[in-house]
DNA sequence: CCTCCCTGAACAAACGATTGCTCAAAGGGG
DNA sequence: CCCCTTTGAGCAATCGTTTGTTCAGGGAGG
């Protein structure tokens, strides 16, 4: 907790001098023997520049907040990291937020940025963020880069290649010999859903196969929601023998579903889920899934946005490195018979 | 992103009288009338004070840390929803970070507290995080609540009832009849793993069961080690009708390794997993739980650490209330014959 | 010897908010 | 009519940094 003011005294400098040698001004001009006497001071009394005076003087916090739905998953933790890293090499600190807190009208984020706290920050909305809700956290001028979800009308975000990704999984089954493959996927209302819709129905079209409408639901990505969707599924005629489900945590439901059905996983039907974590190594069947470049989006949001405090314009950037990449476990085989 | 002085401009007074208002200094002194002016002319301009000042001229940031090993875990989630919820109504801002950035040397923590951007912390150690390492940590004068683990000879900390709820585990499963259980615990150096066999050994005793050691292992939490406790288990004589695993992450791992060597659950042999998080839901069998108060921790974490910053005492809390939880799901049943 | 320029460093003004003091005007009591 | 108290508000210092500007001294060139 010591102030400039010790360092420069104890150093026999003026602030200002302290000042500019510690932060490498350009324009200082001191003495060597000087330097070394502030920088000597510096360390004695472990010195670090309080944030403050700085931010005040400033008008720039050095810091960015990362805003997100939920905290509790591994695939934030994938983003996290990159964001993380992202920060730390730019020199910011990385605060984290969660976005339900915006709706819930705890005004902690509003405060985040109303204050001054941060300068910007990432923002993965929830399906139930509201635009308008999102427009008026952005009013302010504070920056935002958007991640895995865009909205239209808005620049600076980063996503990840979900057509590539859900073609990924298609394939996989097509090669393995499916034909009848259905999708459960997000709600329409959703960019993330239809981008992967899209590369499901990609997959389909270039391999020849029909897209059939009855095999195709959009209830979400909860385990309930693709629970329900699988019963549906199973009611229908004709049965897939492939499932494609967009999202693993709604793979999980959409296992214990088939279990309550007594179909057997992969004999009578195979499960490819979109992302990947540890538990789909830990299921039973241990799931086939495609694994998606957080880490990278995370990266790559905090650059744009540093960027973009730089002056830079925003971008929309598509993270398509590494590709996806396709996990393959035991949920998935070739078709019966 | 108005500041005093335009709100002051605003209400035609001086910037003192605008800060009294708005703070509501009870030595204040003004018209009823002038009150609403100021109190308009910041609604009017969105005011909010910026933090950079207020923390300059105050030496306080009022905000606090929480630092954890890992971010992706549904208990984090709830230590986190309790440390939100207190820190809010103390009117603290709560800022998130990993602690295993300390160890990396990412000066990430170090910087928070340095630079005064948190007036203190509330820090759940990992493992691997050395008491000296910790120390480090502390040396500032900032002040720190640990959770869920707890230091010798360091005051300040918050943690569950871990004797209680290993004790419900354990009993669970002497109620259903069995007398053989083994213990698949956490590494002998942790304290929160010591706490845990000590329930699970004083269930026994209380039921007048015999605690063997040959029943105990104590390898870790992750599902891989869980798994190669299990393989041990497996093959040691007698073998056990119930495990009680002392984290449900390493339950997971249990599930998968006894499913390798055949073990029917719960027709064999059962398995109550200390923790509960969602995904015990939807492993197969789902997951008999002991649920722990993790909100409850973060709440009276941060309240601790509050009351510290004004001036009380620390003090060294466990949660007792509310009790550990038992979840009957399908992975306990009675022993077999 | 005078002037000019460079070097090395100090001065001082912000940034926005808080808070102890001062101060003018009004009101009341003697 | 004068003095004292209370009311209502403004003044100004301060927190720790950064940064444009000033300034003293010394050496070199004419």
């Amino acid at each position: 907790m010591a102030t400039l003011t010790e360092i420069a005294a104890r150093a026999g400098v003026s602030v200002s001098v302290a000042s500019r040698v510690l932060n490498g001004d350009p324009v200082v001009r001191v003495r060597e023997e000087t330097r070394q006497r502030v920088l000597q001071a510096a360390k004695d009394l472990n010195y670090s520049a309080n944030y403050a005076g700085r931010a005040l003087r400033m008008a720039r916090s050095r810091a960015l907040a990362l805003i997100v739905p939920g905290v509790s998953s591994p695939l934030f933790a994938d983003l996290l990291a990159g964001a993380e890293e992202a920060a730390d090499a730019a020199d910011y600190t990385l605060l984290i937020g969660r976005s339900d807190r915006v709706i819930a009208g705890g005004d902690t984020i509003r405060r985040l940025v109303g204050e001054g706290r941060v300068d910007g920050f990432v923002l993965q909305r929830s399906d139930d963020l509201s635009d308008q809700a999102l427009e008026s956290l952005v009013a302010n001028d504070a920056r935002v880069v958007l991640v895995t979800s865009r909205t239209p009308g808005r620049r600076g975000s980063v996503v990840l290649d979900d057509v590539a990704g859900a073609r990924v999984a298609t394939e996989h089954l097509i090669s393995l010999g499916h034909t009848r493959i259905a999708l459960v996927g997000g709600i329409p209302s959703s960019d993330i859903a239809r981008r992967r819709e899209q590369g499901y129905a990609l997959a389909l079209h270039d391999a020849g196969l029909r897209r059939r409408e009855s095999l195709v639901r959009r209830l979400g990505y909860t385990p309930e929601q693709a629970a329900d969707a699988i019963d549906s599924l199973l009611e229908g005629s004709p049965r897939p023998t492939g499932i494609v489900v967009a999202n693993v945590n709604g793979a999980i439901g959409a296992l214990t579903a088939m279990r309550r059905h007594g179909v057997e996983v992969p004999d009578d039907m195979s499960l490819v889920a979109y992302h990947d974590e540890w538990v789909a190594e830990h299921t039973w069947p241990a799931l086939t899934t495609v694994k998606m470049p957080y880490y990278e989006v995370g990266l790559q949001a905090v650059r744009s946005l540093v960027a973009q405090l730089g002056g830079k314009p925003s971008e929309d950037i598509v993270v398509r490195d590494p590709p996806p990449l396709l996990v393959t476990r035991s949920s998935t085989g070739p078709p019966p018979g």
